[in-house]
DNA sequence: CTGAAAGCGCTAACAA
DNA sequence: TTGTTAGCGCTTTCAG
């Protein structure tokens, strides 16, 4: 909170609004009149909505939205929590979110969790409901069941974008991790790299262990298991640094690296091809995941499980809009396919 | 606007909602005490703090920002306008802008501009002057006079990021843009380029104006001057057009590009050693601007200049915050310098 | 269809 | 320090 000011500042900083009362006079109506002129689907007469119009231009008159909020109970704000936005998928994601939203009337607060603390990240969210947003989209952060609770209790609602808390968590929309992952092993093994390992997401994430667990499965349905894996969490320089520590010595390198998002992938790239001087995929064949845009690249190329997007995108904000329209509708949990991309960072050799 | 709802469906759906009078009926004081014990710096006593802080906490209560706001005329909203978030330097941006008012207990309303039509972006600022922001930043993007001028009367500082609208326009924090483009073309002449192309950004933004200004200006001080010039409209795939048609006939192709900002470059470059299979920097040398994070990373190993990223948050922070609080402070233009950074995608050859 | 009147949940004088 | 009393700018009954 700032310095308090003294009483007569406020009402000078002020001294420029105008309100619907200042139309009313100059329009000669009342102020009901005025604020029907302004909602949509009020009854008022055509003569009297043109003719406040009309006032209301002429003297710079605009609604504050503040104050129907007060009245209404609806803030036409959603706020969005994010953790970083480094990862391109998340830009991405907001952008879609931005524009999905402002299409139906809402905006978007946005919140970034604090970095390292887990317990600032939920005062976070805690401050967030002070706004009397009426959703709350939380991307790639988990909330502690508490913080869930008061959401509830709040009325609030809340989803969870590409993250997912368990059968009995809160809604959420996320795409088929453990199934993408088990579908990119399959992928590896039938194209015939047999020195499989993973760097993989962070293990304190649903997608992280979704997808290892995938990645596990899909190798052990051929009989066949990790020779090295390590949590990359989903940070670039401990990525590389993993790649390092697994490339580094020629007789334990192995042939296929599945890492858990393309972002770190990029930088285990770099690290195979420019700093140990490997070449992808003859020595070492690399697998991502998500397809943001740059995998596309191609200088990276790189061979991917889409997660979808904009279809996830899109379903968050129909499920939100229908939440904030019937509180009391039932949760769901919607997980959505993504496919296998191949690209240049995985070889076709003949299958053994 | 939704659907209106009846009378009393709002109430029930609010019925959750516990008030300042809730909580002073449950520790037995006043409402103003419990207003007064949420207030920093108001007059309570501990005992009396600590009594309706306990009831609070019992309750559930938390007060009500909007309804704060409506009285006290400050939000504690800052607008952020963008246009979109493809190009890493406006999310990472983005992330420090929302941390940093976080911290001064700022949070961000953003809002995207919508794609193409202008008019519609200079809607979006208007609908957001509705919001009763406490300032807004408008991060590459321009506004018209008339709104500018809107934004003045309604007493919202505004300030512009990355993009100037001339002496006596709006306030705002850049880089200096013509003598970074100046440096480059220095730099270029004297590492021994002769036949130097530009492939602009756009050239309906300040930035990308004053780099090309400052480009040529660079060269023609060296007698020289661009052998090809294009518009690469900010924007990767026109950017990569651009690359194609000045790169495709041998006996016209440029040995060094300098392209308007490192988002275009990663495409260029993409296009020159994949599409074209030019060798780089031996073939055509290309150079950046902006010195975003994957300009650093080695498969682009991008020479460019630097935008002092964290310097230009920083400065707009502190600009707006200091305009919040001293609405009649006088406008500034802030302009802050950046450096030439030296990567792979130029060679270091003998001065001719 | 229109106006008068009663608040939404809170802060800020003003007295006590 | 505390309680009482007005509103902030708007929406929404309720009469007319």
């Amino acid at each position: 909170m700032r310095k308090k000011r003294i009483g007569s500042s406020r009402r000078q900083s002020r001294s420029t609004r105008v309100t619907s009362l200042d139309v009313a006079r100059h329009a000669g109506v009342s102020q009901s009149a005025v604020s029907r002129a302004f909602t949509e689907g009020a009854s008022v007469s055509d003569a009297m909505s043109k003719r406040v119009l009309k006032s209301a231009r002429e003297i710079g008159y605009r609604p504050n939205v503040l104050a129907r909020s007060l009245i209404t109970g609806r803030s036409n704000m959603v706020a969005l929590v994010v953790a970083y936005l480094d990862n391109q998928f998340y830009p991405d994601a907001l952008e879609r979110f931005s524009r999905a939203f402002q299409e139906q009337g809402y905006h978007i607060l946005i919140f970034l969790t604090p970095n390292g603390s887990d317990e600032k990240a939920q005062a976070v969210v805690v401050e967030l409901l002070d706004y009397q947003v009426d959703g709350i989209v939380a991307a790639s952060i988990s909330l502690s069941e508490r913080l869930t609770r008061r959401c509830q209790e709040s009325g609030i609602p809340l989803l969870l974008f590409n993250r997912h808390q368990g059968k009995d968590g809160p809604a959420s929309v996320t795409s088929d991790n453990f199934n993408g992952a088990r579908r990119i092993a399959k992928f590896l093994v039938e194209t015939g790299y047999r020195r499989i390992a993973h760097i993989s997401g962070w293990r304190g994430s649903s997608t992280g262990r979704e997808r290892e667990d995938g990645f596990r499965q899909g190798l052990a349905e051929y009989g066949m298991s990790l020779v090295d894996c390590r949590d990359g969490m989903y940070d670039r320089q401990v990525a590389m640094e993993m790649a390092r520590h697994m490339c580094s010595i020629e007789a334990h390198r192995p042939d296929a690296i599945f890492v858990g998002n393309d972002h770190m992938a990029f930088g285990v790239l770099d690290v195979l091809r420019h700093e140990l001087n490997l070449r992808v995929p003859e020595d070492v064949a690399v697998v991502g995941y998500d397809d943001v845009e740059a995998a596309s690249w191609k200088s990276y190329d790189l061979t991917t499980f889409s997660q979808p997007i904009a279809e996830m995108v899109d379903t968050t904000v129909a499920e939100l809009l229908q939440r904030m329209e019937t509180p009391d509708k039932p949760f769901s949990q919607t997980r959505l396919q993504g496919e296998l991309i191949l690209r240049g960072t995985t070889g076709r050799r003949e299958k053994t």
